[in-house]
RNA sequence: GGCCCCGUAGUUCAAUGGAUAGAAUAGAAGUUUCCUAAACUUUAGAUACAGGUUCGAUUCCUGUCGGGGCUACCA
């Protein structure tokens, strides 16, 4: 139990054997002392005026001195400022916890709670390659994935591929018009991209076909309904869903030649999933849904044949669930999706994340799933994300603003590269070596820049910025870990266990008792490592990673300052240098373990 | 038009209704005979506006102004 809780119910404690007549349920708000004043934890005491129908001061000196008395040694002394309770948890509190979790590779993580959830994420469709806005996408739901594991829960994660549809078909439609029978092999390009260039074709010989028929007289959303190469890429869905040979082989191919590409994206960023579904198998299980619905009068079909669901008394619109011509929708697919999770997994939690534009799409999706009866409708939950901007704006794939995502991992990398030589602190290196180091650093700077913003909020991403390894970045907190490494291998005892192998066994056979005082700086570092199992529990609740990077790098920064100011191979005794060496092997530890959770990998040297 | 979200230092981000609103970066000034200076220290700088609720409001409510999203037989 943590030392916040442990003080959270000693108070509540203290409340009721000071004051009886107390009423119950009085809101206990704990936090963190501010640096300006002493102490560690603080109990706010506004809120017990009324109820207690006492001063603030007089309150707190009854509760201050309850918990000295009545602790067990636990807080050991108290001052109270405006109305402010801060305590001083005893010395013996913090020593004895880093006695007892320093060097435990599992300090932090939760025992099983027994639930099941699923997170879905990256969800590409399949006409063209990975942006920036999958990226913070991607990075997101393999961290969220990380920290509910972490937590205690049974994760699985899941990609839906949306490899049919209206979008798939222009591709397709353009490669047959202009493609020669080129292909990525042909063409030496990514399969990804390769796809992609023909989706841009699409919409170019689209636009040219409009502006042709406006020119001849129509109007221009007439012209935009009729475009030969529009129709075309309809009827070819039509032939799709019938299943018409020629469309499928092209479909297999193309896709094909897409996965291979996404396929090389994903190993480079470290994305992975345990189910990949795929939107051509589910929608079959949306259309039956669909009519079921019907069936049930969840649904109503309008005289042209299209199937609606009437929101209106919800407070939303009609919603289309298939089209006129028969062909299903996005939503026909994710009715069926949502079953098939639940039917293969049984799971209690079915977490989305995908980007805000789609916040009504999802409200809708949980109504329709709730209206159908479906089992898990109450756990569909939508982790809705902001957009990416760049400084300029929006990104817009017409005026070629769009930041690929290969491009961008490489640039990251090579500028990794380059920093790394010009400081030349890399002796000793192999080539191979080298290569995972900047990997590890340009990765590692672009998911730290991309995780350390609230989620729900929309972001800025400014190129100069993100590759910054100064300050509040991915990188700072590696060059803390490394650095924290490097004093621990020059220790003759630490240096055995560097690799992190047998050091828990070791340190917990070998307690120290520290008589001396903790320093500040000491004692805040040890405050800070105890918090670390709530940042997580707190992240996996808010679904927010960016709590996680928050904290990791107020770590890294404390300690660096204490680095400065105390030294631990030179400490001024015996004492001293043993419980600084256990600091740093707690911080480096759970520096590596709290970057992981965010999927970026801390080097040993750098 | 309807529904939803957001306005915090020059810039990018923090702040369960609580203490003098924190960081980073850009700016100014410093620190290396000493465990990695990719570091550290000092300095200056912000809650869009107007009301309200509260012992206390960046946070909750109302209005104004500004920005964004959704409102597709796209996904």
């Amino acid at each position: 139990m943590s030392i916040a809780v442990q003080i959270q119910s000693l108070a509540a404690t203290a409340i009721a054997a000071s004051y009886p007549d107390a009423p119950a349920g009085l809101p206990l708000q704990i936090s963190r002392t501010k640096p300006e004043f002493e102490g560690d934890y603080t109990l706010v005491l506004f809120p017990f005026v009324k109820a207690l129908k006492s001063s603030p001061d007089a309150i707190g000196q009854a509760l201050g001195d309850y918990l000295v008395d009545n602790s067990g040694g636990l807080i050991d002394r108290y001052n109270i400022i405006k109305g402010f309770l801060n305590l001083v948890v005893a010395d013996k509190y913090w020593t004895h916890f880093l006695n007892e979790q320093a060097g435990n590779p599992a300090f932090g993580v939760a025992p099983s709670n027994g639930h099941k959830v699923m997170v879905e994420y990256s969800s590409p469709n399949t006409n063209k390659p990975l942006h920036l806005g999958h990226l913070r996408n991607n990075f997101l739901g393999w961290s969220i994935a990380s920290i509910l594991q972490a937590n205690g829960n049974e994760v699985v994660k899941s990609c839906i591929v949306n490899d049919r549809g209206i979008h798939i078909c222009k591709s397709m439609i353009a490669w047959q018009r202009f493609g020669n029978g080129a292909t990525p092999a042909s063409t030496g390009m990514k399969g990804d991209h390769f796809v992609g260039l023909y989706y841009v074709k699409f919409n170019d010989a689209l636009k040219a076909e409009v502006e042709a028929q406006v020119a001849a007289g129509k109007t221009k959303e007439v012209a935009e309904k009729e475009a030969p190469i529009l129709q075309e890429a309809q009827q070819m869905l039509v032939d799709w869903e019938a299943g018409k040979p020629d469309v499928i082989e092209l479909w297999k191919a193309m896709n094909g030649w897409v996965y291979e590409g996404f396929d090389e994206t994903y190993a480079r960023i470290g994305s992975n999933f345990d189910i990949v579904y795929y939107e051509s198998n589910t929608y079959l299980l949306g259309k039956k849904t669909v009519q079921e619905g019907l069936a049930k009068g969840v649904f109503y079909q309008k005289e042209d044949g299209s199937v609606w669901i009437d929101l209106t008394g919800d407070g939303l619109d009609e919603k289309l669930v298939q089209r006129k011509d028969g062909t299903s929708v996005y939503m026909t697919q994710d009715i069926g999706l949502a079953q098939e999770k639940y039917n293969h997994f049984h799971i209690d939690q079915s977490i989305y994340v995908v980007g805000d534009e789609q916040n009504y799409h999802f409200k809708v999706l949980q109504l329709i799933a709730q209206k159908l009866g479906l089992p898990n409708a109450e756990g569909i939950h939508h982790l809705s994300y902001g957009m990416v901007e760049l400084p300029t704006g929006k990104m817009k794939s017409r005026e070629g603003t769009v930041v690929d995502a290969d491009d961008l991992v490489q640039e990251m990398v090579t500028i990794a590269e380059s920093h790394t030589k010009e400081l030349g602190k890399v002796e000793g290196f192999t080539e191979a070596e080298l290569k995972d180091l900047y990997d590890i650093i340009g990765l590692g700077a672009l998911k730290f820049y991309l995780l350390r913003v609230d989620p729900k909020k929309k972001m800025i991403f400014n190129p100069e910025e993100s590759i910054d390894i100064h300050g509040y970045t991915g990188p700072f907190i590696q060059y803390t870990h490394a650095r924290t490494k490097s004093i621990l291998r020059k220790d003759e005892v630490f240096q055995q266990y560097v690799s992190g192998e047998g050091l828990y066994g070791y340190l917990k056979a070998n307690h120290h008792k520290f008589p001396t005082a903790l320093l500040p700086l000491e004692k805040t570092l040890l405050v800070n490592l105890e918090e670390y199992p709530s940042i997580i529990d707190q992240a996996a609740l808010e679904y927010n990673p960016s709590l996680l990077a928050n904290y990791c790098y107020n770590l890294a920064k404390t300690f660096n300052s204490f680095l400065t100011q105390h030294n631990i191979h030179r400490a001024e005794s015996e004492e001293k240098k043993q419980l600084r060496l256990r600091i740093a092997v707690m911080t480096a530890g759970v520096l590596k373990a709290g970057m992981a959770l965010l999927g970026i990998r801390v080097p040993e040297k750098m």
